[in-house]
RNA sequence: GCCUCCAUAGCUCAGUUGGAUAGAGCAACUGCCUUCUAAGCAGUAGGUCGUGCGUUCGAGCCGCGCUGGAGGUACCA
């Protein structure tokens, strides 16, 4: 992988003006296309030499040595701007994605592991709406991660414990339900869900049902046989609709530790916090304090005796770091949750743990729906519609689909890539912005193929197959003519694809699979541009221009599956 | 009260770690299909970057204050 940057840099640095650090860091890509590919600002230099930028710029431009890969270096108003030799980029850049194909711009292997904690739903409900952040977010995160070199452990923390059991139990015998074993293997989901709204209901009226399941739940901790048997049934009924999806979403997990999973760790938990004198006994529960970082205490146990979320999750962090000896722990969890995290992760500070640095929390903000009024408000959709995930999917399927019987209605399986396609549409609307903000939800707007959505990208990808099928040829290096691409749309286009490796890295860094998605973008627009500009077939530079979209194909292939979007070839 | 997140075009958002004239998309208006998916491309119009100070050659970006919105804040997760 040839880096311009460090070519200019080390250009730069024989004139010792800068060092080559420091043009690293100063240089920037300008917005401007007449001012090059990249601009080094000489303003920090003037007060050093005692010198106007402009005349330093000029100077600096006459004394440097251009390397092959540039073609030009030009000082404007303090400025020195360098262009890349157009011929140059397209050798380098395609030669390199014909060797490494979709591996193209991913990191060598760095023997560093990253735990992933996302999705987490919790047992007895279906997956609502809201799920699909953690979901995607994270999916997209581990692989990104492992593009970049990381050994990615992805973990779905199941909320398989605490209070909640009691209420379904409770609920389940209330209203007769069976134990026969037959019917505890029938059990769904939806029946789950609809006990859990009855519970709810019954417990206006009948307040003392909540400290009914309190006490089923203490019971189900001390391993009451009959509670334990429902307990597995509602779990496996979950479960079963759960994988339904992910299979649907093309989401995967290497674990699937849920909460219960750490019910025997607790103990040793609260021995060890004991031990090193962190318990306090606090309006009658067991507490850390956090004083000294001005946090408020994290609870630990309950007067009752039963353990806490912050319990379960001390004792999984000490469990995972044993178990993967990760290099980074990630936790893929709405904003809302942030106090809790920094008092876990500062609860292994006092513990001693030097490695409660690594452990991050990425927040996301949630989803809004517009009412009536035109308020953006978390919860019900418009029309009052169902929230729940899978209607959403279908939902957006049956959009997508009465848009394919319009435009292409020959298609085959076209039920099947229609729901691809909604799912890849909900999921780019997801990632499109910064995950701190919320995502103002539209169902038109995220389904569109106009725009920034996953539709649009996904079109680009169909149109490159499309020639590719067409044309019935694999490019090969020896019939390309690097000069041939050089034309602005081409080159345009080459530019994008050789930042490939930055923009993953970038995310990595920041854990933001935004700016990928921004990237896709990018690579959309340049590919329609290209091909809409540069005809492909038929023309006399054929093989030259089928060598850069069966190359922008792969890129853009590779970048839509690292978001978690399906590279459709058809639609 | 305290803490966290957010504020950029009518709407939804980018902004490469402090660089040149702040960029996209949607909506509006105008062009471009006997040619590889018009599911596309090109163009016009739209801005006091919430606000006031400060830091410096230079601030949408950094610091402090203020305003407005969202969330969290002891026995849910």
């Amino acid at each position: 992988m040839i880096s311009f940057e460090h070519s200019i840099a080390t250009a730069v640095a024989k004139t010792d003006a800068f060092s080559e650090t420091e043009v690293l860091q100063l240089l920037s890509i300008p917005q401007e296309t007449t001012h090059g590919n990249f601009s080094l600002p000489c303003f920090a230099l003037a007060k050093k030499m005692r010198k106007a930028p402009k005349l330093i710029a000029e100077e600096l431009a006459t004394q440097i040595q251009l390397p092959k890969e540039l073609s030009k270096v030009e000082p404007v108003n303090g400025y020195l701007n360098f262009f890349i030799d157009r011929s140059f980029l397209a050798s380098s850049v395609l030669t390199e994605i014909q060797e490494e194909g979709l591996l193209y711009g991913h990191a060598k292997p760095n023997g560093k592991t990253v735990i992933i904690d996302f999705s987490s739903p919790n047992i007895g409900k279906e997956l609502a709406f809201h799920h699909l952040r953690s979901t995607m977010i994270g999916n997209s995160l581990s692989r990104i991660y492992k593009a970049s070199g990381y050994h990615v452990e992805r973990i779905n923390h199941l909320g398989d414990w605490g209070t909640a059991f009691g209420k379904l139990i409770v609920m389940y015998l209330r209203d007769g339900g069976s134990l026969e074993e037959e019917a505890l293997e029938a059990l769904t989901v939806k029946e789950l869900n609809i006990l859990y709204s009855a519970f709810s209901k019954a417990s206006l009226e009948n307040p003392e049902l909540e400290n009914e399941a309190r006490v089923v739940f203490t019971k189900l901790e001390e391993g009451d046989s009959l509670y334990r048997k429902l307990w597995t049934a509602f779990k496996k009924a979950t479960l079963k609709e759960l994988n339904r999806i992910y299979k649907m979403m093309d989401v995967s997990f290497d674990h699937y530790t849920g909460e219960s999973f750490f019910e025997d760790r607790i103990p040793a938990v609260l021995e060890e916090l004991r031990e090193k004198e962190l318990l306090v006994k606090s309006q009658e529960l067991d507490v850390v304090m956090l004083d000294e970082f001005d946090l408020p205490p994290c609870l630990i146990r309950k007067s009752d005796g039963s353990t806490l979320y912050a319990t379960r999750d001390l004792a999984a962090a000490l469990y995972r770091k044993k178990e993967f000896n990760f290099t980074k722990c990630l936790y893929v969890v709405d904003l809302g949750q942030s106090l809790h995290f920094k008092q876990v992760f500062h609860v292994l500070k006092k513990m001693g743990y030097d490695w409660h640095k690594n452990m991050h929390h990425i927040p996301f903000g949630v989803i809004l729906q517009q009412t009536e009024e035109g308020k953006w408000e978390k919860g019900k959709t418009r029309s009052g519609k169902s929230n729940l995930l899978r209607d959403v999917i279908e939902a957006a399927g049956n959009k997508i689909l009465a848009f394919i019987d319009e435009k292409n209605p020959d298609l085959e399986n076209k039920k099947e890539i229609a729901t691809q396609i909604g799912i890849s549409a909900l999921t780019f609307n997801d990632l499109k912005n910064r995950r701190t903000i919320d995502v103002k939800f539209d169902w038109d707007s995220a389904l569109s193929f106009d725009g920034a959505t996953g539709p649009y990208v996904q079109n680009a990808h169909v149109r490159l197959c499309s020639i590719m099928r067409k044309a019935n040829y694999t490019a090969k290096i020896s019939d390309a003519d690097w000069g041939i691409l050089t034309n602005d749309a081409a080159y345009e286009l080459l530019k994008v694809l050789q930042r490939k490796s930055a923009n993953i890295q970038k995310a990595c860094e920041t854990d933001e699979p935004s700016a990928l998605a921004q990237y896709a973008l990018e690579i959309a627009e340049a590919a329609h541009r290209f091909i809409h500009q540069d005809r492909v077939l038929g023309s006399p530079e054929e093989k030259s221009r089928l060598f850069l979209v069966q190359s922008t194909q792969v890129v853009l292939e590779n970048v839509l599956t690292l978001l978690g979007l399906f590279p459709i070839r058809q639609m």
